[in-house]
DNA sequence: AAGCAATCCTAGTGAATTACTAGGGATTAA
DNA sequence: TTAATCCCTAGTAATTCACTAGGATTGCTT
């Protein structure tokens, strides 16, 4: 039950370009620095979150990436489920419309077990915005000039 | 963020284990005759139950397996965290005590939005018990004659 | 027009994990 | 003594993970 790297480097992201949200085009290359995470592995979890309508790219010199829309309106949910796919500790309760059950769903009672989490999963992801994140880390103790992070 | 089939499989087990509370040692050849599962994988996941002291054995002839407790007091969180480790989305905010963390963690707001899922894994997970997954069975539709399972 | 900064795309790869299988040893009721 | 059962370890094929590499394309700047 755990998030692999595309997953947790993607919200490491993401929270770095809603830090600079209305700064225009941020390059990879920079978010890849302060988060001190490889360039070309994070231009893959990126590419799926702009395939996704997340975040937006521009090309050429001067270019990068942007949120596609306001920090307060992109959730942990959303970019959760972009990278590591649907939320669901299981398969068979997976939060998709076209998912697949299994045919002796009505007597299962595990299931109804995994649905629970799934719920209590999704709802906290889904009620937590990048822009509540920002907001809580200025309460938080100061980070370093440069605005590098490790972890 | 799935379970392996190490969890699921232990939680179809244990509840099989409990449906039969009282009935003295279940040999395991039974549980995997009516879960579905390969005996021998089940074997490793059910010695783990074991040394974590959720359930008992009896070896030899007529021996088996039984829950070392009430079903009322052992909770899909307990088999879980045998099972797949202790619950959190990610290393660092797991539920464990003597667990390291990060060293910029004061500062890592990520780290919060994480903390928050994991707490509300747990209190799904510790909130349900055996006993209470028995309960809510009766209320479904009522399952085959010789009591197996597929899924 | 040339150069360069940047995104875009695909393929490859070593390491780790998963989901088992296999086989033998120890214990105990019948 | 036999057979049923738990106990333990090792091996393994397949998959997934976490990247790296390299080239193609785009478009600002000079």
């Amino acid at each position: 039950m755990k998030l692999s790297t595309k997953g947790r480097y993607g919200m490491r992201a993401m929270l770095a370009l809603a830090r600079r949200y209305g700064e225009g085009p941020i390059p990879l290359k920079e978010v890849a620095k302060t988060e001190s995470l490889s360039e070309a592995y994070l231009e893959q979890l990126v590419s799926e979150l702009r395939k996704a309508g997340l975040v937006r790219s521009v090309r050429g010199a001067q270019g990068g990436y942007l949120l596609a829309k306001k920090p307060a309106v992109i959730t942990a949910g959303d970019i959760i489920r972009v990278l590591e796919g649907p939320i669901g500790p299981v398969q068979c309760v997976v939060d998709l419309p076209d998912t697949e059950i299994c045919d002796c769903a009505e007597s299962c009672v595990e299931r109804l077990l995994w649905q629970r989490l799934r719920d209590s999963m999704a709802q906290v992801l889904d009620s937590i915005t990048l822009a509540d994140l920002m907001a809580e880390e200025k309460k938080l103790s100061p980070i370093s000039d440069t605005g590098d992070r490790e972890c």
